[in-house]
DNA sequence: TGCTAGTGTTAACTAGGACAGAACATTTAC
DNA sequence: GTAAATGTTCTGTCCTAGTTAACACTAGCA
């Protein structure tokens, strides 16, 4: 993985391209000079924490956001892929299907699409409807598996919503390590580095929610 | 508010002390002096960032932590509203609870905040998280019980996402009529008149995910 | 055609603070 | 009693966060 702080300019950049904001006006904002968040931007200066946090807020996007590699400009074509497939390396969780046409989606428990992701970790979509960075879905994790073998955090854009069907989930977030049992449920900011693990001995199944930043698409 | 800038140093100690870690060791695998990084926790010093993010990486947190002051972490169980609450008449769906400060939500099955609806239909929290327009929850419809006592379709911005738990519900979307059993799944955009009923004898539980349309952070 | 007012970029400079080093005071542990 | 941890504070250096100035460009408007 690249060094991220390298990357801090150009995605800082391109966010601020999103919102529309010029450079100036940026700037402005912060009290600072125009120059100086060009070269920011530009990598050949770096900002003093305060000012990261202060544009940061500007931008209305959580800090961790401006250190995530952004090779997602590249937007190749997304891959089709059958009711049975093995991928575990897609932008963001959101992606894992493609958006359908329909307006109503309807799904009972045998017709779902499934991916099959590392180590006993299924996905079964419950909808596909027209939205996009939305992901309705039905999660299973055997028992000893995890959401990365590395052991590493995942954190995306977007808020994350689950409850625990049956069995019994390690989940963890940020700092913060919680179990998730029948009736639980949770809902977080998914920009915050998570992990999730069934450190019991019988299979986890929970209705999960993921979905970015309903990205305006022009 | 006040100044996290301020705050980050005392907000690092505390989670270096979590980890266990003394401040020597942490200076040790960042490569800095060890004064420095009490310089840092005291509020002395404020590191670069590259120190910031290595140090996340170092005590694995996101950065957004470390801006946090640590009483907002998780969200005090809402006595906001009382867990008893009769309201029926809000503009839209996501709006049936007042959006919290809380990153992370976690509730369980007994310290839901629940609304009840007209003629048994209540609707019960399942997570309280900063995102606005945003409703995910548990909804129960006794037999016999309907969204709208008139026969009306409601319709409002956004999409809406359910999951039957157990019992049966009458789906009517636009001109199309379906019915929930468990493990069934549905997705449609809300703009689209719907109503739902209980026909059945026994009360229907579901998993429920209304959203509207604008995704904001704070 | 020229005159604005907008955009972003670069060079030269400076003041302040990010960080190091050494010496400090404690505590535990043999 | 000394050795090896811990965290703190003072003093100082050098780097860099941030400024000012001038740059080159484009779009409108007379």
């Amino acid at each position: 993985m690249t060094d991220p702080i390298a990357h801090l300019g150009s995605r800082l950049k391109e966010i601020r391209l999103k919102t529309g904001l010029s450079l100036r006006e940026i700037a402005r904002q912060l009290n600072v000079s125009p120059s100086f968040v060009s070269q920011i931007e530009n990598g050949k200066s770096q900002p003093s924490v305060a000012t990261l946090y202060a544009l940061a807020k500007l931008l209305s996007v959580p800090v961790d956001i401006l250190f995530q590699s952004s090779d997602e400009v590249i937007d190749e074509p997304k891959k089709k892929f059958q009711s049975e497939t093995n991928r575990n390396n897609f932008d963001h969780p959101t992606d894992a299907w493609d958006s359908s046409r329909a307006r109503i989606s309807a799904v009972n428990a045998n017709n779902r699409s499934v991916i099959t992701m590392d180590s006993g970790v299924t996905w079964e979509r419950l909808a596909a409807t027209a939205e996009e960075s939305v992901n309705f879905m039905e999660i299973n994790y055997a028992p000893g598996a995890e959401t990365n073998k590395s052991g590493e955090m995942i954190f995306h854009e977007g808020f994350e919503y689950g409850y625990a069907l049956e069995g019994e989930l390690e989940v963890t977030i940020g700092d913060l390590v919680l179990h998730l049992a029948t009736g639980h449920s949770i809902g977080f900011d998914s920009s915050i580095p998570h992990r999730f693990r069934n450190t019991s001995t019988s299979p986890f199944r929970g209705i999960w929610f993921v979905h970015g930043c309903n990205v305006k698409h022009s």
